[in-house]
DNA sequence: TGTTGCTCCCTTTTT
DNA sequence: GGGAGCAACA
């Protein structure tokens, strides 16, 4: 038997031993969380429960099976069974069970990013929807908006109300878009991630055999990450757990409102606030004990927390005391902030192994010097986040063959296999596809392209046999093969390792669809078990949610970045920065290091342009940071508190709130205008401090300007002088 | 009419 | 580095 007492402490130990019965845990960062969900499924099997009979939602599948695999160790034996995974992943394993009514006897595909984009974009050309338009958004915010749409649960007009406002005039075309694409996806069997979590209540809505089958198997259902699930997924669980039959519904779910960071993707910190009221009755649990970082993490973490607006009551609390200092470092440039990481980096090698160290970054696209200074110095790395491993043409090539195995609807697939021949554009694409579904017809537009005809007869050929992953993926790389030497001459055998490695997983497969599911459901990173080299991490704050190393050294805390720019129009999105800026933080251990560059590399300007400090970075007192500035030469050297407070007053560009006078902006207005006089320039909105890119519209004599900020939908009055540049 | 090639512009976060 | 738009070509 495990001793529980021991390992835990009286918190913990309470939520591991709790009952029967709806159960909160609220758990802050570095508090044992998982390892409270571990002991929790050893105690429950333990007790007696099934292994199958849990289901363990959690945000990446990595963490599900991190935690099973965990728990196995703990019990000494294999936990064969327990469902774990996301609830997409959850989703699709079941819609795959029990179809939803409306695909009849049609085969059903997952889309990926990709496909979604290509199908909005074809519709968005198949209505001739803001053509020519420069006012009319990208294909890629459309996807963002709709999805958000669905999300959130909003009416398009009224998401767009509230968060694009300058996107209200296309209202009406973007409505018969959303209706259009839904078309799509429905004519072609199509499902997109939000889909997924959709079908799959109205499955446990209406399908009562199926329902009943489901909570026949689920006894117990832990939810981690409570606090970034939407809506539906709140559903959901209430669903799993009987709660609308009014059973109290053996459900656990384990969150910290303070670390959500996903309300971009309608995740509702209502649901962790709400869950008592939901499930009444149901025990509440606070982990508040740190157990991962030293005090002088905890400082700068707890600082960020007593700035924000909302108050969370919250300091989290560690009896290790002292610890490094944390460092906030002034580099130059982004470039020289990419060389002093690099010169860091190697000396906490001394220290610590690589997978100990990783650089967190606001953005995929920020990493890019520090990732060109680690390559040049030969410090191994791996990234996570930003541009998908899936999403690398040669793949999405590869899969689109699978694709059209496993389902001939599939548009986006045809399309991408089509236009590689030469001679075939986006009309005859449409042309081939109609023919495609009528059959005889097809044959005459299909003669003209003799190597497209070839490539749909070896995917039926392929498709007839029924081969097993392994098997078809030889096939399809057998034949990309010389494709793929004559569009990459160049690199063509890196990308060829790609391939091999996507065949390689497939082989762990039974089923082709579950493999394109999983493809596009999770990045295939937790791959390698091989005796590869240790490697230290670059990753975006989002995906290190969850991680945490010794090390942590976080770039690019510069305004525009870190907060993003796109955070600016809405104080709750600055907020949800706030708690961004948090997560990095509290994913340290021993060491954390804060980095900030005078100036980004700006190559519209050809050079260098003044970046001000992020707001996070300004208000943490030099109490609880040391701080160090790039000399010169290049050398870092410790800044005493004095020369501290001038170059605060300099780097900050707030704006007293009494010079702001702020008049909304008439959607529509404004658009296109030709000053080519860009302005830079901070406001003073509700209590924050926020700074954006604006144009100045007019000079108002003698020393006023009217600026228009669109990231706002504002139209202000300002003074010359507080504009920079 | 449809395809291909060229240039300009912008670049969040994820299932 | 990729998407969108525009102009030249088949």
């Amino acid at each position: 038997m495990i001793d529980y007492a021991h390992a835990l402490n009286e918190a913990q130990y309470t939520a591991v031993t709790i009952g029967d019965g709806p159960v909160l845990i609220i758990a802050g960062a570095g508090s044992g969380k998982t390892r409270t969900i571990v002991y929790r499924l050893a105690w429950l099997v333990e007790h007696g429960l099934e292994p199958d009979a849990m289901l363990l939602l959690t945000f990446t599948r990595k963490a599900a099976h991190e935690m099973l695999h965990r728990a196995g160790i703990l019990l000494q034996q294999g936990l064969v069974g327990i469902q774990g995974g996301t609830f997409h992943s959850f989703a699709f394993s079941t819609l795959r069970r029990w179809k939803p009514a409306w695909l009849g006897e049609r085969p059903f595909t997952l889309m990926d990013a990709a496909d979604i984009v290509a199908a909005v974009k074809h519709c968005r050309d198949t209505l001739k929807l803001g053509k020519g338009d420069r006012s009319f958004p990208k294909t890629q915010s459309i996807v963002g908006l709709l999805s958000k749409s669905r999300n959130k649960e909003l009416p398009l007009d009224e998401l767009l109300r509230r968060e694009a406002y300058h996107l209200l005039p296309h209202a009406t075309a973007l409505a018969q878009l959303q209706m259009a694409y839904a078309d799509y996806r429905r004519d072609k069997g199509l499902l997109d991630y939000d889909d997924l979590l959709f079908e799959l209540e109205a499955l446990l809505r209406t399908n009562a055999a199926a329902m009943a089958a489901i909570r026949q198997r689920y006894k117990h259902v832990l939810v981690d990450e409570y606090q970034d699930t939407n809506l539906v997924q709140a559903r959901i669980v209430r669903l799993l757990a009987g709660a609308d039959e009014g059973q109290p519904g053996n459900v656990m779910v384990v969150g910290d409102e303070a670390q959500s960071i996903y309300a971009f993707r309608g995740a509702n910190v209502r649901n962790i606030l709400d869950f008592p009221s939901l499930f009444p009755g149901c025990a509440i649990i606070h982990l508040e004990e740190n157990y991962r970082s030293t005090k002088a993490v905890l400082d700068v973490a707890n600082c960020l927390l007593a700035h924000a607006a909302e108050s969370f009551h919250k300091r989290l609390f560690t009896r290790q005391q002292g610890g490094a200092a944390v460092r906030l470092i002034t580099a130059h440039s982004d470039m020289s902030q990419a060389q002093l990481v690099t010169q860091r980096i190697r000396e906490l090698l001394d220290e610590y192994q690589p997978q100990e160290i990783a650089v967190l970054f606001r953005a995929g696209f920020h990493s890019y010097h520090v990732e060109l200074a680690l390559q040049q110095a030969g410090i191994p790395f791996r990234k996570y986040g930003g541009l998908r491993y899936s999403e690398a043409a040669h793949i999405k090539d590869v899969m689109a063959y699978v694709r059209l195995i496993l389902n001939p609807l599939d548009l986006p697939a045809f399309a991408r296999l089509a236009v590689q021949h030469s001679g075939i554009g986006p009309k005859t694409v449409e042309r081939l596809y109609a023919a495609a579904q009528t059959g005889d017809a097809a044959l005459k537009v299909f003669a003209k392209f003799p190597g497209f005809l070839d490539d749909m007869r070896f995917i039926d050929e392929l498709r007839a046999k029924g081969c097993d992953p392994a098997a078809t993926l030889d096939a399809v790389l057998e034949r990309y093969r010389p494709r793929l030497e004559a569009l990459y001459p160049e690199d063509w055998p890196r990308r060829q390792q790609g391939l091999d490695e996507i065949a390689h997983m497939a082989s762990a497969y039974a089923d082709l669809d579950f493999f394109v599911a999983d493809l596009a459901l999770e990045t295939p990173e937790d791959d390698a078990p091989t005796a590869e080299e240790a490697r230290i991490t670059l990753s975006t704050v989002h995906s290190a949610k969850g991680l945490e190393w010794n090390a942590v050294l976080i770039i690019d805390l510069v305004e525009d970045r870190f907060p993003s720019r796109h955070a600016l129009a809405r104080p709750e999105n600055f907020e949800e920065e706030r708690r961004l800026m948090y997560v990095a933080c509290t994913r340290a251990r021993q060491r954390l290091e804060l980095y900030v560059p005078s100036s980004l590399y700006n190559r519209a300007a050809q050079g260098n342009e003044h970046v001000c400090a992020s707001p996070f970075v300004r208000e943490l007192t030099s109490d609880i940071v040391e701080e160090w500035e790039e000399g010169p030469d290049g050398i870092l050297f410790k800044r005493d508190d004095r020369s501290r407070a001038s170059t605060r007053e300099q780097g900050d560009c707030q704006l007293p709130e009494d010079e702001v006078d702020s008049e909304p902006l008439a959607p529509g207005g404004q658009g296109g205008t030709e000053e080519r006089n860009e302005a830079r320039a901070g406001l003073g909105y509700c209590r924050h401090r926020i700074f954006g890119r604006g144009k100045i519209v007019r000079q108002l004599p003698p020393d006023k300007v009217q600026v228009h900020f669109p990231g706002f939908g504002l139209k202000v009055i300002l003074s010359e002088y507080l504009l920079l540049e």
